[in-house]
DNA sequence: GTGAAAGCGCTAACAG
DNA sequence: CTGTTAGCGCTTTCAC
């Protein structure tokens, strides 16, 4: 009987195996091994045989013998911080997207926010001898960067634009989003500067970005307002107090995050502040929902799907042996220029 | 020389096996084995020196060779429609954490939203032998059902509610959380009442409950506003025009997500349409900037991440051999009642 | 508490 | 184009 999904097993009893399979298509095993991974190793007639006999047997290979036994995994392990940030998942989805299809399958493993447990995190899949690896962000930990370069399989960084991969990264300038508010800032004319966000890591570049955008227009970044960790709703909105308070002359604030600068949008209209009239607001990101807050949200808009499928790609050419003619991609930023800074 | 992360190989020589452990920790290969997977059944000092060695040689097991012989995997596969719905997202890192920490790790297989590709998907991954699957979503094609049946694992369900889960399911109910938003549509004495999203699967017991909740207030669902596919904040917009159009006198609208009612409410305000006051509206899912919206949005609230973490630690207990009490959990749904419909 | 021998299921290497 | 032999690295089984 024909199982339409078998699991390698008839009943209860003992696996199929591809001896079992060659015996009822009359061949010895290799030749079903060589139907099933080269069908262009064996004789049409005989393919067909071997293909009749594992829909009869219910044949499922057994991977972990047959990597064992060749020495190849078809694994490529992605490492994420946290699924909840929606640019993340998006990326993985990206991924998943570009690697279905392929013969190679994802493992999933979580790095956390932290960079301490970074090495215990690739430790714990190195038994299945990962084919390739991918990190949904760049990886901090020195000590974790020269490990990965030993292991002397591909690697893929993403999110960031360090310029010493440790193999191959697809990224974005942090660099030139900020400089790409600033510059925007100045053009709209506002005249006393604020950043509220993370201040650490990439995003440090970013703020080195938008000072120099503003200065192109003469203007100083005068207020610096940092909110690392988690950055919800409440966050921004209390932000927007904040803020004003250090600043009262505050006229444009440039959030590092879509979600903090919503919650300073809500509060703003909460207390009755017209924005962009008495502060002009931006955001970072391009989630979903930024274009239907009100008034819409100026903000800068980052490929995160396509990140990720790009990612997934050259990692897949790199796996197939192709030559990568660029081991650094940096996607662009573009700046989606909305009400909440159009003066 | 000490590794700190091994590869299983020395440079670019053979790789180092436990013979090699067993070598210079002056036992045999299996005391090797013993001392990492069952420390108990080792003398504490010879597991010492076991550790050493393992350190010193930069050992680190092949996964393949042990799952191969011991007929056990360590492998769940997760199978997701969509990380781009936020909902499934947060499941899956629910699931994360609650295998965080275990022995297990994940794979990950994308199902799409198609049910044709379901049992092609599912065959993809059995050659690793999973020891569990857990599927963000319920399993639609009835064949796929049966076949997983036959594989004798444990499976996991999510989201939905069937009467006759595969094996184990933890969910919600549809039906209940449509009844709660009639009885409260009732409540709120609205009298002219449309819905509009998904109508099909499980949405439809939704829309049952919904009916159901009205009718114990005397009213009846006006309009059911099909919305299926993939539905962002602009089709919401267009579904408020399209419903004010079809039912004129209509003053209250349950969506079938958050994005489309938010979509609905930003339409509102461009159209100068008072919410509630006009019309009512209410979404499904409470996601995150839900309570920022204006007015606030009234929506159900869905334990997506809860959800995910029940069911990884309901499967682990499963593979652990712990009897499950409940095969079926269903986490309630709570009403979230705000501005949009607080007249 | 430890060891010797065997074999999990497959495919590389070599042979024809 | 197909087959024979051997062995991937580990852990089960049985023995001590």
């Amino acid at each position: 009987m024909v199982l339409t999904l078998g699991n390698g097993r008839k009943g209860a009893g003992r696996p199929v195996r591809v001896e079992d399979v060659a015996r009822v298509a009359g061949v010895s095993p290799i030749t079903v091994s060589r139907a099933l991974s080269y069908p262009d190793k064996v004789k049409e007639e005989t393919r067909t045989r071997v293909l009749e006999a594992v829909a009869q047997t219910g044949y499922v290979v057994n991977r972990f013998a047959s990597s064992l036994r060749s020495g190849h995994s078809n694994i490529i392990t992605v490492f994420v911080s946290s699924l909840l940030n929606p640019h993340f998942a998006t990326s993985v989805q990206g991924i998943v997207d570009a690697v279905e299809g392929s013969s190679y399958h994802l493992m999933f493993a979580q790095t956390g926010y932290s960079e301490m447990l970074e090495i215990d995190v690739v430790e714990s899949v190195l038994p299945f001898r990962p084919a390739g690896v991918v990190f949904t962000g760049v990886v901090r930990a020195d000590q974790t960067r020269t490990a990965l370069q030993n292991l002397g399989i591909p690697v893929m960084e993403m999110w960031g634009n360090r310029p010493d991969p440790i193999d191959m990264l697809v990224g974005s300038s942090s660099y030139d989003a900020g400089r790409l508010m600033g510059e925007h800032f100045g053009e709209c004319g506002f005249r006393h500067v604020a950043y509220c966000g993370h201040t650490i890591d990439r995003t440090a570049q970013r703020i080195d970005g938008f000072r120099d955008g503003l200065a192109k227009f003469g203007l100083e970044l005068e207020l610096v307002h940092p909110k690392d960790g988690t950055r919800n709703f409440a966050d921004g909105m209390n932000a927007l107090d904040e803020i004003l308070e250090a600043l009262p002359d505050c006229d444009a604030i440039f959030f590092g995050t879509d979600v903090l600068a919503s919650g300073a949008i809500v509060r703003a209209v909460d207390r009755d502040i017209d924005i962009p009239g008495r502060v002009a607001i931006a955001g970072y990101g391009d989630l979903d929902f930024t274009p239907h807050v009100r008034p819409s949200l100026t903000t800068l808009h980052v490929s995160s799907y396509e990140m990720g499928y790009e990612a997934g790609r050259m990692l897949l050419k790199r796996l197939n042996g192709e030559a990568i003619s660029n081991l650094v991609i940096l996607q662009p930023i573009r700046l989606e220029a909305r009400d909440s800074t159009n003066r």
